[in-house]
DNA sequence: GGCCAGGACACCA
DNA sequence: TGGTGTCATGGC
């Protein structure tokens, strides 16, 4: 597994990624939450319904009736759930009053499990806050980056733990290395990962 | 009309 | 610890 190699030919070959797609740090979180196992359209539908209503300041969405809200988040689907994931996590949040260095400080290398006992935060999610809210630079295993790490016959994960144990990124990787090699590897997974013949035709297949 | 998309969690053995 | 069912929408 050369992660250099893999992030060097996907920053040549694909450009910035610009990710994430959001204006404000409580729009990231509600992103991350909104787009669980479903596709951005749908997340951004809910997203877009939330800022109609609460521009998406924390104490509005913190302040809607739950009923309310499950009925803004429904078009990204599981709308119960992230419904109730947003209170769960905006109500952590809230409580540092969205202090990120104080929060990071506070918890040290224990942030992560912290994220984890949150409700509706799981592996995936957790990393995705650490790297884009916490600025820390860890590696995010989520389903693409799993698809590609098979298809390059590195390790054929089948969950996001085991790849996650086995994978540390270089020394030198900075978080906004972190961020861009995320956004990278799910730009690359949409165009190329769709069928195995569209990896084979790609510039990471020898 | 079935399949799937940037998961999480409860329940079970 | 690991496997399985459930939660649900919208686009193709």
């Amino acid at each position: 597994m050369d992660i250099t190699w893999l992030y060097n030919q996907l920053k040549t070959n694909m450009g910035p990624s610009g990710w994430w797609p959001a204006d404000s740090k409580p729009e990231i979180v509600l992103g991350a939450i909104l787009v669980q196992n479903t596709n951005w359209r749908n997340a951004d539908a809910a997203l877009t319904a939330l800022r109609d209503e609460t521009s998406l300041d924390p104490n509005s969405i913190l302040s809607l009736e739950n009923e309310r809200l499950i009925k803004l988040v429904k078009p990204s689907g599981f709308y119960r759930n992230k419904a109730r994931a947003i209170k769960s996590v905006f109500s952590w949040f809230n409580q540092f009053e969205w202090e990120y260095d104080t929060m990071k400080k506070y918890y040290g290398t224990g942030l992560r499990d912290q994220l984890l006992k949150l409700q509706g935060v799981g592996p995936e999610t957790a990393d995705v806050l650490q790297v884009y809210i916490f600025d820390k630079p860890v590696f995010i295993a989520d389903s693409y980056t799993r698809r590609l790490f098979s298809a390059l016959n590195w390790m054929d994960a089948k969950t996001y733990q085991e790849l996650w144990n086995n994978v540390s990124l270089p020394k030198w990787f900075t978080f906004e290395d972190a961020q861009e090699f995320h956004g990278l590897i799910d730009n690359f997974g949409k165009e190329y990962l769709k069928r195995p013949a569209d990896f084979n035709q790609s510039f990471l297949s020898k």
